[in-house]
DNA sequence: TACTTAATTTCGGAG
DNA sequence: CTCCGAAGTTAAGTA
């Protein structure tokens, strides 16, 4: 990895066309061909190139390509810092509590949908593709459609399902619920007025913590 | 904007938890209170804070909270290299070619979406929000929706107005066109079930740069 | 501030 | 390879 400080203007072609007006900035080339540009704030950079690309070095000018047709031009006017370090493979990050880790939890304890909730099973297929949960109560069967955060989105592709289990005999009477931890108000609006059921997740009651005290530090 | 390559292992909770294994790393501690963590590959960060944030440094530990009670450990087995470098702020970056762009071109050339199209106006109101375009032809008049991709969701944006337009006495009869660079298969099927037509955007074209020879460098 | 929508979204998984 | 949906999405615009 290479660490650059410059003054530089740059010109981005290609999905679309941009351009970044002369200043220091901060270049960081990996050793995967990828490049990019960051100034003093924000996490994200101001632009960059996806690997797999080729930096060409010229005397102030550096010219990257990839193979889509992309390109971006780096006109340097003075280079500050200039450093290269070796870091090797990176074991990469572990991620717990992304939307499959909820499906797994709700699948789980399903009673917090309702009392007499039972689960059917995880990923019931359709012909538009598989429904999160399918569970059912007294009241007949219940699609499930678990988001992380419900939007109107989600209302939609549980409608989706329902339409189409709405024709499969195996499942009749069928209903939804949508079950997220935080629901937007448009979703929720949507929700009702389609029939579909809201619940909102507490990520520790899935968990069974409910009642512990959280872990300080 | 401080550059901080270190032996160290991360641990992160907040939205989710996370977990970074001991390697070497690249950290950017930026001067709005970021920091990011980086690896050998790929522009994105391993592993993040957004700003505003506070770092708290002990030896060997870096600790990182912001106000949202998110934090981010960090066990610090080596630095390697450890430099600051003032950048200044930056002018911002500036593009060209985003779907407000298409929105500007595509009205000044609505004949693309058919031989009598005519433009009524831009960003025509509804109770939900603006249609991107309204035009009308010897048919009637036509909800125009534009995407750089069309995927299901622009379908069902554009759905939701036309079943606010049909209430509108001033724009009857109407029908809608989903207008994009790219239209996903999904879309395209769920499209035509609605009645609802597509159109391919070719953007040279809507620049009238159509036959003419791309610059080329 | 809250909410909505675009994004050079990026990224990963399934078919 | 394409296609599809999640993301600590992030970020920008608007009410």
């Amino acid at each position: 990895m290479r660490l650059v400080v410059a003054r530089c203007s740059v010109d981005y072609s290609g999905r679309l066309d941009a351009h970044l007006p002369l200043a220091t900035r901060l270049l960081i080339v990996k050793s995967d061909g990828s490049l990019s540009i960051h100034s003093e704030s924000g996490f994200k950079p101001l632009n960059w190139m996806s690997p797999p690309c080729v930096l060409s070095e010229a005397p102030g000018v550096w010219r990257v390509t990839n193979k889509g047709g992309e390109q971006l031009v780096i006109s340097l006017e003075e280079v500050l810092h200039d450093t290269s370090h070796e870091l090797g493979i990176d074991p990469g990050l572990v991620k717990d509590g992304v939307e499959a880790h909820l499906q797994v939890l709700l699948a789980e304890r399903c009673h917090v949908l309702g009392e007499d909730m039972a689960l059917v099973r995880r990923e019931y297929p359709t012909d538009i593709g598989p429904v999160d949960l399918l569970c059912r109560d007294a009241e007949g069967y219940v699609a499930v459609e678990i988001k992380r955060r419900g939007e109107i989105d989600g209302v939609e592709q549980l409608t989706r399902y329902l339409s189409r289990l709405a024709l499969d005999p195996d499942v009749q009477p069928v209903r939804g619920i949508l079950a997220a931890q935080q629901i937007a108000p448009q979703a929720k609006v949507l929700a009702q007025a389609r029939g579909i059921g809201v619940c909102v997740l507490d990520y520790d009651e899935l968990r069974g913590l409910e009642g512990t005290t959280p872990t300080l530090f």
